[in-house]
DNA sequence: CGCTTATTGAAAATCATTTTCAATTATAAG
DNA sequence: CTTATAATTGAAAATGATTTTCAATAAGCG
């Protein structure tokens, strides 16, 4: 399970396995759309009341330190996290419902490489994101 | 030029034409690399020293809604903005100094069709930008 | 020039995030 | 199973960015 793999991780990393850890890693590890701290924070307290907001800011800082989540750039804003992608990666999010999913393969870097000599620049990393509708969300 | 095209279509959009907004305009329109709200304000003081940070937000706002400024979203910060790209473009910006630059002419809807897919997913729009190193940052 | 109303900058309010702090608790040692 | 120690907690205060409020000003129009 993913969860304990990052309880896992968290304590390798020399933390220690908190009520409000678990609560944040349960949340957010297994959420299949990005979540803002405070959506973090209303979903884990249903596990666990006592929860501080607080706590949600410090344990999603220290998974993103240990590589296990990472931030979410959209329209609507920046400062939403999802579990971190395997390797490269790229996201695809449904605007609709929001679920997110990432895909591999594309292989750009030869592309981008051109269009990088084109201007001069040496290209060190591209960001790619895509966006649409989920099987879901699509008029029949 | 283009802070004179701004000031018309801020005129044409209804708004009226003041120093706060000139001043603003000035800087904005002929920037190479994304501002903030503060740093904006900051090199437009140079030239009105009596505008108002808020005049800066305001003004940054309607030029967005007028399609003629963007939003860049990078590591570093979310709230940062570019004159808007001209049609269909991506961004390069350089990780050293910051210098933004668009380019056009990738065909990738293709790649992004099928990638959407295997994935059960209507793609509807694509989100990419390069970062590296500009010429002059590139060593020797 | 004068009227009307959008716009202004200052100050206050709001919102998200971070810091401070005393109380609690995870962990390791005994 | 204690006990000792230091990390972690949640509440409250502090901070920083952005937005709102407001009375004064000035743009645009006749
Ligand atoms: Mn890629
Ligand atoms: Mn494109
Ligand atoms: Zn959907
Ligand atoms: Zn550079």
């Amino acid at each position: 399970m993913t969860a304990d793999s990052w309880l896992n991780q968290l304590q390798q990393g020399g933390y220690r396995l908190t009520e409000a850890r678990r609560a944040v890693v349960d949340v957010v590890s297994a959420c299949d759309h990005a979540l803002t701290p405070v959506e973090v924070y209303d979903a884990a307290r249903q596990v666990y009341p006592a929860l501080g907001l607080v706590s949600v800011y410090r344990t999603l800082e220290k998974l993103d330190e240990l590589g296990l989540v990472q931030r979410v750039h959209q329209e609507g804003g920046c400062n939403a996290y999802l579990p971190h992608a395997d390797g490269h990666q790229h996201l695809i999010i449904c605007e609709q419902c929001g679920r997110a999913l990432y895909f591999s393969g594309d292989d750009l870097s030869g592309l981008f490489q051109k269009v990088g000599e084109q201007h001069h620049f040496s290209i060190t990393g591209h960001w790619l994101q895509l966006s649409g509708l989920c099987a879901e969300c699509q008029p029949e």
